[in-house]
DNA sequence: CGCTCCGTTGAAGAGAATCAATGAGCGTGG
DNA sequence: CCACGCTCATTGATTCTCTTCAACGGAGCG
């Protein structure tokens, strides 16, 4: 059996299109603020880059960190914690920004969680962008805007929350995420590209907590554990009552 | 005695003074990206306000909540957590700009902590003004960077820090802040704005565990209590390594 | 003086962390 | 094909910290 030869490729047929108008993100991440002609321009600056699982994209405290976009897979910004642990105090998803622009960098580790791909901006020339492009600007302001909010609701969680409560609402917010793969429209089934080990780092407890948790969410009849990384929600609503302190 | 009349008061020394180039203000907060002429017409339709300490701003889950800046005093972006307590999950200061500018609010509440004078924009010339005016916007855009930051900071400390880690950096955090009344340049002694209730609420503990907490560091001479509201700080140096695990 | 608000202190209980061991899945290589 | 070793997840027992419930003390004020 042979391949036919196509001719008359589509962009989007493409899979290994260096181009930016077939980028997956092209109208999710910040670039939806450029036209087509302006997008040209920006292919000649920027670079793509695809990162193992196990390469740390900046470090904690580094001054001068990553300006990127994420075409694939999650990255997370991390923390170190008092006690030496490691603390995920964000995370970007397909077609999210990371990275502070303009002088210092972010001052926080970032890496991706498993494989990834990014696109990367150097640093002068993003910063003379996000400046002089008024599109491009706004829509970096409501996207930290729209960040802002969800790490101050991360802050709600983190505080007082048992671990049922965190747990609960950890699992609601990826509901709610149609970037990271979903089986199912209702969000009732969720394919996590988490370890348990990051999910602990995520909310915020042990990695023994999060299994005891899930366990006992199973044996609730909240939900099962069809894969490691696999979970199916059997009530949404019942769900939010756990996370909402009931 | 009487008060002698005096000419040519220069802004400085006029208090009542309602225009904005004699605002305490006027150079570090987002005006200070507007020209002298440009800040007159802000003037028409700026409004500042007196807040009570009783009073609220803003309601949790309200769709179209204020857009202010700061100009004396503290204002508290709040979420109420799962077991009906409220958690602080954003300070402002004098200088600090509070709200979502386009479209959505907040949906955090806002409120002072004590009494505040805050300036109020109305929405869509806020907007406005944000989207055209280049200086303006971007530095709404770094005051976000830098909240997101030092939000995503605060998260690292609530998620897995001890009572005595989070006091801590709370504490070494405040003496950092020059904007809150401070009596001595290095930091050591502090005024706090905060009621205990309310310190429990930034940190994420109950006002018991603070209140034992500053006992402890006081038995631990670590610091004094002179007043309610008072601390002095003996040792930055050793408050350092109480936040940072030791 | 008595009231209220705020802060402190004490004793008991609950929840998660820690320490430790077992189990499941997966790739490697014999 | 199966044994082995590795990583990741689960489960158990114990410890410790913080919360909760409760009482008390002091400052400010009518």
């Amino acid at each position: 059996m042979t391949v036919p030869l196509q001719r008359n490729v589509s962009p989007k047929d493409n899979p290994t299109s260096t181009a930016c108008r077939d980028c997956p993100v092209r109208t999710l991440s910040l670039c939806a603020a450029l036209s087509d002609e302006e997008i040209v321009q920006v292919e000649h600056f920027r670079r793509r880059r695809s990162v193992a699982a196990t390469e740390q994209l900046a470090w904690e405290g580094a001054s001068g960190s990553l300006l990127a976009t994420v075409r694939e897979g999650v990255v997370a910004m991390t923390a170190s914690t008092a006690n030496g642990q490691e603390q995920i105090v964000g995370l970007a998803f397909a077609g999210d920004f990371v990275g502070r622009p303009f002088g210092h960098g972010t001052g926080f580790g970032i890496r991706p969680l498993g494989r990834a791909e990014i696109c990367v901006f150097p640093r002068d020339t993003f910063d003379k962008l996000a400046r002089e492009h008024r599109e491009l600007g706004h829509r970096l302001l409501v996207h930290t805007l729209d960040q802002l909010e969800s790490t101050r609701n991360g802050l709600r969680l983190l505080s007082n929350a048992t671990a049922r409560q965190k747990m609960a609402a950890f699992l609601l917010d990826m509901s709610k995420r149609k970037s990271i793969a979903l089986a199912r429209a209702d969000g009732a089934y969720l394919r996590l590209p988490f370890s348990r080990q990051q999910i602990a780092q995520i909310v915020g407890l042990t990695i023994e907590t999060v299994s005891r948790q899930f366990t006992s969410m199973r044996t609730a009849g909240l939900l099962s554990l069809p894969g490691r990384r696999e979970v199916e929600i059997h009530e949404l609503r019942r769900m939010g009552c756990e996370a909402g302190g009931a």
